[in-house]
DNA sequence: AACAACTTTCAGTATTTCCTGAAAGTTCTG
DNA sequence: CAGAACTTTCAGGAAATACTGAAAGTTGTT
């Protein structure tokens, strides 16, 4: 003899359960692209959440403190993941996401490629410049490694470029779905 | 009063600075994505020597014990990024890192799918699944959101799978040379 | 079978990374 | 200006991650 309709709270608890294993997922699929946990949280939770939260929401939520909330969302907030909303007549932060994936998927090429990427290429090209004037085989293949590595790189570079041209956020779905048919 | 010409020893120092910093960057970077710095050091240093390494030529190199150096060797072919090469009349097992970048790149491209992205689609499907019967607000934007990034990685997945055909290994840069033009 | 050459494992420890919480800082309000 | 509301910082502690080294395992040789 059970509710023929489940209640409102059994629905909300299931609904609670699947945001927390998306939250929980999405901290572990972070961790595995060198993303700290809780940042990768908090956006997941900002992502599924429709009105913006404020530190005090996300602590009670995730279960963190203040400090680790703030700094995390200052982090997001750096990548351009996140924004801060303010509210007439209330001193409180609150935060949003973006949340058009296509947009998301932009900022996040755009970051890495100027936080790794370019740097990356810089170091390289200062490896390729030290050995420049050796001729040893060990040097000239070292030289022809990190050339070849450095191309790679500044191809990457140029291509994720146009990718992730912000004008293009309506083109790119398009242009991809096209070509994963 | 100095040598006209800089020494053999003098080279060789320079050279091993050069591939030293080459090395630590490359762990520095792996750090960066998620991989653990003695790993992406290992490939570094396997991807600028010709001749196949010895574990104890890679603990001597990076000073690091036995059991790090096995380990590590191990995961790295596990990824197929490193195979193992044994010598006619040696019991020893060498090391060689596949040096084409753009087949590295493959490589990496098809583990990182595996890994990492397919069991996140599975994990979003199985959110989706949960909340598919409940019609609150608040389940419907979850949905919804939850649907477009499942969408996004299958897309992602799809464009992935394509660029990485490890017979494309040779077409690949020519067209991806060209996009960067 | 005994030994040598080499590989593998893993308990304990070191290191890195992350988080907490409380104190100090800032901004607003009456 | 005093106090309330909120944000920021950061020293010290906790947790996650990686590393060591030695013992056990494997394979080959005499």
């Amino acid at each position: 003899m059970s509710k023929p309709t489940p209640s409102q709270s059994e629905e909300a608890l299931k609904l609670q359960e699947a945001r927390d294993e998306f939250v929980a997922q999405w901290g572990t699929m972070g961790s595995a692209w060198g993303v700290n946990r809780t940042m990768a949280q908090i956006h997941a939770l900002l992502m599924i959440t429709t009105r913006p939260l404020s530190t005090d929401d996300i602590m009670e939520d995730l279960r963190i403190s203040r400090g680790n909330a703030h700094m995390n969302l200052r982090e997001l907030v750096g990548w351009g993941l996140v924004r801060s909303v303010i509210r007439k007549g209330e001193r409180k932060e609150f935060f949003e996401a973006e949340k058009d994936v296509w947009k998301m998927f932009c900022i996040i090429i755009r970051e890495r490629k100027r936080r790794e990427i370019q740097p990356a290429i810089a170091v390289l090209k200062g490896c390729i410049e030290r050995v420049n004037a050796l001729k040893s085989d060990e040097a000239e293949a070292f030289s022809t490694q990190t050339k070849a590595l450095c191309k790679f790189m500044e191809t990457a570079d140029s291509v994720l470029s146009r990718v992730a041209r912000s004008e293009e956020s309506t083109v790119l779905p398009w242009a991809l779905n096209y070509l994963a048919r």
